[in-house]
DNA sequence: TTTT
DNA sequence: TTTT
């Protein structure tokens, strides 16, 4: 009926992008979310490790934007999706299907050397002191593609079975 | 950057629905949205009266299944316009332009011969046992129309001036 | 930093309510939550299902006045635990702790015989054609209890193993 | 029944702080959202200037920490008050009563010499390349005063008349 | 101007 | 009255 998760954090890695064999975009990454409290008789802050995971054009600007450490917030869903594996046991997975991610820090900090920023490939535009756009299905036309029929399987089972999305399945 | 606004509460009144004189319709209805807390010394509880907006498919879904007292759901984003009244004087109106509304009641609540559901129209499918669904742009393809470059008139100001909403201003 | 959810959802069972050793009180239900898109060729629409947790005062009355097919709202933070099943296998759970739970349908539908109600012991009060309160954190002094420092163990893991939280731990 | 607002923006100038005669911290800022698409025809983005109220400790917190222009997340809940004004005409004011602000910008930019920090006071700690806490009442004990039966009132009418707490009305 |  |  409703379904809505608002979510500031930091990636834990990288994103990976993949793309389904109907060359649909599909990102993947992890958020670290501090908890609003501390734990523990010393007080160390722990955080929840989000799975958050981006179709289409958002993934495509998420695979190019974001970096490893980087504050993020994400909107979307929480999806719930189940498969059974090896051992033939029921695994469910949660994971939040983003339709909008903003970047709040840009990766020119001071200089572009730093070698945990990876192969960036980011070129401001967005960046600087400006909290950069990631797209988002809020505005007008843009269909984000965030919330479609196919986003209920896992684009990263490398467990051999291709995925069996058709041209047909996809919503453009 | 991030703008996002739930809400639950209960129409006032049944909603209005408008065009714009390029066609697109626009319906106004106003939430009132208990407090969480109790007020004063004998505890009466007080509500917030927030102004909803919507547009085009939405907009239609809401003025015809929508009505006086109903419980229902808005997801959306605040909105703030200002103009200048016949004093001169600049006037600021807070909205929330709602993407996705939830009908947590049905029309058919025993008879249809209540008085107070007016002239409903409404006629069952969606409501039931279910929460009916009003439509909203967090699936697939819908362009819902709630983020409009259009949305920022008052379609509501009966003060004689024309809406100047050209064609070539509206979004499809 | 930031980690909001909001859900709207049909219980898919009774809801449960346990104590720890401490004797705090937690209640754990599931919340069917439609998709906002059909999938596959026929158009049948799919559903997540959503752990939700909920601590203390919240915990009782999510207990006494939920049941089965209700229609909810549920406000809280992602919460996603791990631990070691007897495998030794690292299994990771995601839920909603929640700490404002809305009871968007009351217990007295038509009469008080159904029988999927339960033994239901709700009477009123916050029912009716009311949307009924279930406590929340928004508001005033309530310590909700939701996002407390204890709340990152599985109340419900019936592994043998006690509940090893002492009185210390606690937050009251 | 449920009223939650989550913004990210820019504060368009310093925080405001004031006391209430019974000596409550309040502060109000307002902040500017870019809108989610551009309007007109040359693509210039539009923006939206929320106003935000925040009490107590969470008050002395953002006017410590929050500058004009630094990047902001708040979650708190609509709010529409309404005074009658000097002409005896009712006016309506909509405010976000926050009650959890995110700090994504910290004042240690490059060098402490800008001008335009003010009279900061700011010095790390919960800057640098951490997103920054404003308190919050997700987490566990904290009062946070966010939503208190006092907050009904503007405590920035400067109209000369006095503001009407008495000590008995506060929440502490 | 307000809903239940 | 507005931020970047």
């Amino acid at each position: 009926m409703l379904n809505r998760v608002i979510l500031i954090g930091r990636l834990t890695k990288d994103p990976e992008m993949r793309y389904t064999p109907a060359g649909v975009a599909v990102t993947q990454f992890t958020l670290a979310v501090d908890r609003p409290f501390t734990s523990g008789g010393q007080g160390e802050r722990e955080a929840d490790f989000i799975p958050i995971v981006t179709w289409r054009q958002l993934a495509e600007t998420c695979a190019n934007y974001l970096r490893k450490g980087r504050l993020t917030a994400v909107e979307g869903r929480i999806q719930v999706r189940n498969y059974e594996n090896n051992e033939g046991k029921r695994v469910y997975v949660t994971e939040v299907i983003a339709d909008n991610v903003r970047f709040l820090e840009s990766g020119n900090r001071d200089s572009g050397g730093s070698r945990e920023e990876g192969s960036s490939g980011f070129s401001g535009g967005q960046g600087g002191n400006q909290g950069g756009y990631g797209g988002g299905s809020q505005g007008g036309g843009s269909r984000s593609g965030g919330s479609q029929k196919n986003d209920n399987r896992d684009p990263f089972s490398d467990d051999g079975r291709p995925i069996d999305i058709s041209e047909d399945d996809l919503p453009f």
